[in-house]
RNA sequence: GGUUCCGUAGCUCAGCUGGAUAGAGCAACUGCCUUCUAAGCAGUAGGUCAUUGGUUCGAAUCCAAUCGGAAUCACCA
């Protein structure tokens, strides 16, 4: 950052001495050199053509001429049009790159533990169904942000809120209860949240059946998939279980908890974790309870049929129900109670929800109630809102079969990754031990790196044929980067602190600029909660090294001043590649 | 229908708050391994930045309209 601000100022300063105008260096802007030019910044002149009173080129010169008088951070310039490109005098590179190569913690801010922390709450499943590829891109965006978070200085606790309870659990049960013949995960060798899921479909295939046959007994549709047996009885189940029939709460412990040891177990291999776990069973009565509270303040209205709205017409929302007429909960009543409780506990000044951009008007709603309830916290409650995951044949249904099971996913990847590690064979010295952990490692690897390339906010395209290839902007290129290193580096042994350069080899200059630049990557991320920041810068440096890598000779080189140069440089490009991968919780291996 | 988001190479994506000749990867074609890991590097080809207007020294980027796509507008989550 400190580059920029000597560069803007030392601008500042020469149009000052010119035009006379006092300069902000704020006000100054400058870019980053395109690469067909010579040069490292480039300012753009046309701003100030009028007070030069003379042409683009006519300005550049005046403005370049002045900087090469004043100053010796420049070395050397070229105009083309009304752009002037600055050469940076080589030392100020060479000085970052000293003054940081053995910062472990390079680009990552110390944790500021005096301002209230960040709360990131992501995944949110039901419980009634494994998690697929959808629940995939939420996790690894929310354990990347919170991540990102953290690396800028803040304290941030994950959390998640599991959806345990409803209609939709109910007919996993009420299915199980017909057909389950008192089966377990252990007796049908099934993940608990696959045997889970197995009744909800078991369910769906039932209430489809009944619906059939009563149309074809001359009901119509609606009356049909109203009045189906089962979905009188699940509605029943519901009832009972909010009545706490205690055979109805312990078959849903029962199976829940089938479930969260089927969910531990895809959340470890995915290598995501929480600080915190709500389950909405335990916050929907907060919810309830604040949303009469609210009521008596007089922020809601009750209608003729008891349920409970909120008026949002000022604000060019709508009405809102916020509670059914019978009393019973809604997912944002939920939501109320749950941020409320967070706000005592945590004391956060910041709250990002990780959901899908499907919930966009869901949080609008749920934001503008809690600003209504006078909260002052509700200004920092930020809804980090990703597109949904399509597949080449369209949007994923579940009840269609057409969803990417994450479990699947995984071992898929993991065993690509298998496969064209065997086929390379350059790893057949590792012990079986080690193989296990390298395969995991760039599967998991690829596939993180491939949904968080992409810019969260937009929809994105899974083609499973595309998502499993280790080649060109991918994980496993930048694992194989990393790997590449730690090879030259194990071969060359210890090596001398010592170094002195005289003149760069443009690969070399253009990395001591990517490791510059690593610091602003990580506080755009930050800004725009964007994992992609990081993956597209790493992927650029990754690049870039591959190219010094074939230009330059390291452990050959026969200077020896150079060579410890370059090892040093390669060493800081290697810790940075981890670095950024661990930002977006992908591991790196040190031979592959 | 109302609101919101999106439209960049055959495909998947970059392109930061407006700046130079719009960049990568995949797919296609062509070179480079007795030399630090070829999961690599280099090259060829591929574009009316959906369309039309507007704002200005300058627009893929900002504004408007049109076309195309998606989401949402439930006493679902």
């Amino acid at each position: 950052m400190h580059i920029e601000n000597l560069i803007k100022a030392a601008i500042a300063n020469a149009l000052s001495t010119l035009f006379g105008a006092t300069f902000d260096h704020e006000s100054i802007v400058i870019q980053k050199t395109r690469k067909e030019f010579a040069g490292d910044f480039t300012l753009v002149v046309f701003p100030y053509t009028k007070m030069a009173g003379t042409s683009p080129e006519g300005t550049a010169e005046k403005i370049a001429v002045e900087l090469m008088r004043s100053q010796n951070i420049f070395v050397g310039y070229n105009v083309v049009k009304g752009f002037l490109n600055l050469e940076l005098n080589d030392k100020i590179w060479l000085d970052h790159f000293i003054n940081n190569q053995q910062n472990k913690s390079y680009g990552l801010k110390a944790l500021d533990m005096s301002r209230p922390p960040i709360l990131v709450e992501y995944s949110s499943p039901n419980t009634n169904k494994p998690l697929h590829l959808g629940h995939v891109r939420n996790n690894l965006l929310g354990y990347a942000i919170a991540n990102i978070l953290e690396a800028n200085g803040r304290k941030v606790y994950k959390v998640n809120i599991v959806n345990d309870r409803g209609i939709h659990i109910c007919k996993s049960m009420l299915a199980y209860q017909m057909f389950g013949n008192s089966e377990t995960p252990e007796t049908a060798h099934m993940k608990g949240d696959h045997l889970v899921g197995k009744y909800y479909v078991e369910f769906d295939k039932q209430y489809k059946k009944e619906v059939a046959e009563l149309i074809e007994q001359g009901a119509s549709k609606e009356e049909a998939e109203k009045n189906a047996p089962v979905m009188l009885k699940v509605q029943e189940m519901l009832r009972s279980w909010e009545a706490g029939d205690e055979a109805v709460i312990n078959l849903w412990k029962t199976m829940n908890d089938w479930v969260y040891r089927g969910f531990d177990s895809t959340y470890k291999t995915l290598g995501v974790d929480f600080d915190k776990i709500y389950y909405e069973s335990d916050t929907y009565l907060i919810g309830k309870q604040k949303v009469k509270q609210g009521l008596d303040q007089g922020v809601f209205y009750k209608k003729e049929d008891q349920s409970v709205w909120i008026d949002l017409t000022a604000e060019g929302l709508d009405h809102k129900v916020l509670m059914r007429g019978d009393g019973t909960s809604l997912y944002i009543t939920q939501d109320i109670g749950t941020s409320i409780v967070r706000h005592e506990e945590y004391g956060f000044d910041k709250m990002i929800y990780v959901v899908g951009n499907e919930q966009d008007y869901h949080f609008k709603v749920l934001f503008k109630i809690l600003e209504k309830f006078g909260f002052e916290w509700a200004s920092g409650l930020y809804h980090c809102s990703y597109g949904m995951v399509e597949l080449p044949e369209g949007k994923m249904k579940s009840r269609e079969g057409t969803v990417v099971d994450a479990d699947d996913l995984i071992d898929e990847m993991i065993n690509t990754a298998r496969q064209t590690t065997e086929e390379l064979g350059k790893t057949d010295d590792l012990s079986d031990e080690e193989k296990k952990e390298l395969f995991h490692t760039i599967g998991l690897g690829a596939l993180k790196y491939f949904i968080l390339k992409v810019d969260p906010k937009k929809k994105m395209l899974f083609n499973p044929a595309e998502s499993i290839d280790f080649q060109g902007n991918t994980g496993p290129f930048i694992q194989y980067t990393h790997a590449r290193i730690q090879s030259i580096l194990r071969k060359a042994g210890d090596f001398s602190s010592e170094f002195e350069v005289l003149k760069f080899h443009p690969k070399e200059r253009a990395l001591l600029k990517l490791i510059y630049e690593f610091q602003e990557a990580v506080i755009l991320a930050g800004e725009q909660y964007s994992p992609a920041v990081i993956a597209n810068y790493v992927y650029d440096l990754s690049k870039e090294f591959n190219q010094f890598y074939h230009d330059c000779p390291i452990i050959k080189e026969e200077n020896q001043q150079t060579k410890n140069f370059r090892l040093h440089l390669i060493s800081m490009v290697a810790h940075i590649i981890k670095t950024s991968m661990q930002l977006l919780g992908a591991k790196v291996p040190y031979k592959m």
